[in-house]
DNA sequence: TCTGGGGTCCTAGGACCC
DNA sequence: TCTGGGGTCCTAGGACCC
């Protein structure tokens, strides 16, 4: 069996985890630059706000309903989340991390056995780390989806839920009352051209010829058929050796109109790109680079790309950069560019060997990117920078974050105060 | 004024090889 | 000179996920 054990609202827990007067109220982390709402409290959707909503517009709404909003604190959440799978591995030899808040794990037993497991791991997961868990349990893991979204929707269940434990009378009216969209991998295209085909259920779709399936959309859609029936097709995966790519993104809050200005973003954005690729021990084959306009606003929405090939794989800043700066020559100056962002592929384990000295670029001995990594470690992101990255000042058009809780589990001097 | 960021998988099509 | 089939690798684009 598989079990999907999956935080709920994982950003708005992580924030009242150290911040408890924030408990029983509607509580929305925002994107980064404060953008939109990504994720909410139950209370919070309770009040209808909608995922996504752009902040600027419902500001002055939430403040008169009460909502509390926080900016997104990714340090945070990526170490409690960390915590929270260590303790859900516990209970399994096979865990797939799939998300920064959803695991799946293997697990053998009977229904109430399996049943007793799942509130084992919400009452410790919770008693450790203080986020609340649901645990969703079947033969698949598109079951196991559907399984969490059960224990999500009937309070009664106490957080945990066992397909197994409906008749199959139960369970077809279970899937019958489940929208396609609400499939694990069925979203609104996918979604649409099923009604075209008069499949709307979950129970339609499981019950439809999967060949057939197979031939009108893909493979994809062929095993979700199968994993619906309960035969599992999708299996869990050890975490691979390491990911395909790495990207580093961002919007600006103020649009970048000159090739100096974006000079400057390409030399930052690699940089962070870099400091990432070390941390996994990684180098990289391909550099790309891109810059867009609004989609939001009047004019022709354009994008600034290049891909670079690498003469030697690398994790050098400078490099990367050099690289990205590429794309310079097709950034419009006079544009209003409002994103960039940095993506390295073509990723390897970095060798303890060095590569052959006639092929390596005469940065790659200087071991700058250390050198970086330990300043910024010491003095923070702002404190050094390569080429126009290391102008004084915090440029124009870096992130909003107003209303950042501490990283109180990664820098001691934001940890908790605790008053008697 | 203000609309996120980081990923994966599959397919189709082109280049190239034998 | 002409021709077929099978295979691999790469890339771009679409769709989806959280």
């Amino acid at each position: 069996m598989i079990a999907l054990v999956d935080c709920e609202s994982f950003y708005a827990s992580c924030e009242r985890v150290f911040d408890p007067t924030l408990y029983g109220r509607p509580v929305v982390v925002l994107s980064n630059n404060d953008g939109c709402v990504v994720a909410m409290s139950r209370e919070a959707k309770a009040l209808q706000v909608e995922m996504g909503a752009p902040w600027f517009k419902i500001k002055d709404w939430a403040a008169s309903a009460g909502v509390v909003a926080r900016s997104s604190n990714y340090e945070l959440y990526g170490s409690l989340s960390a915590r929270v799978m260590e303790i859900i591995g516990r209970y399994s030899a096979w865990q797939e991390v799939y998300s920064i808040d959803e695991s799946f794990i293997g697990l053998h037993g009977t229904v109430d056995e399996l049943t007793a497991i799942g509130h084992e791991i919400r009452s410790e997961v919770l008693r450790c780390t203080g986020i609340p868990v649901r645990v969703g349990i079947a033969s698949s893991k598109t079951q196991a989806k559907l399984a969490s979204r059960g224990a999500k929707a009937d309070l009664s269940l106490g957080g945990v839920c066992h397909l197994g434990f409906y008749s199959p009378d139960r369970l077809d009216r279970i899937l019958a009352g489940t929208s396609t969209t609400d499939l694990w991998g069925i979203a609104g295209r996918t979604g649409k051209r099923l009604a075209g085909m008069s499949i709307f259920t979950a129970k339609d779709l499981r019950d439809a010829d999967a060949k057939w399936i197979r031939k009108k959309f893909s493979v994809v859609m062929e095993r979700t058929v199968f994993e619906l029936r309960g035969i599992s097709c999708i299996p869990l995966e050890e975490q691979p050796p390491h990911k395909d790519q790495l990207i580093f993104s961002r919007s600006f809050c103020q649009p970048v109109s000159t090739r100096e200005g974006m000079q400057q973003v390409f030399s930052i954005y690699a940089q962070r790109a870099s400091t990432r690729l070390r941390e996994h021990g990684l180098v990289a084959g391909v550099v790309s680079a891109w810059a867009s306009t609004s989609r939001f606003r009047e004019g022709e929405f354009h994008t600034a790309h290049v891909a670079v090939g690498m003469p030697t794989e690398t994790d050098d800043p400078i490099g990367i950069a050099k690289a990205a700066f590429a794309a310079l020559p097709r950034v419009r100056p006079g544009s209003d560019y409002v994103r960039a962002g940095v993506v390295l592929t073509g990723l390897r384990k970095k060798q303890s060997v060095a590569p052959l000295a006639l092929f390596e670029p005469e940065y790659e001995g200087r071991r700058i990117g250390e050198t970086l990594d330990g300043i910024t470690q010491k003095l923070g992101p702002r404190a050094i920078g390569i080429g126009r990255g290391g102008l004084r000042g915090a440029p124009v058009w870096t992130m909003k974050r107003e209303m950042l809780s501490r990283r109180a589990t990664t820098h001691w001097e934001e940890l908790c105060e605790a008053r008697a």
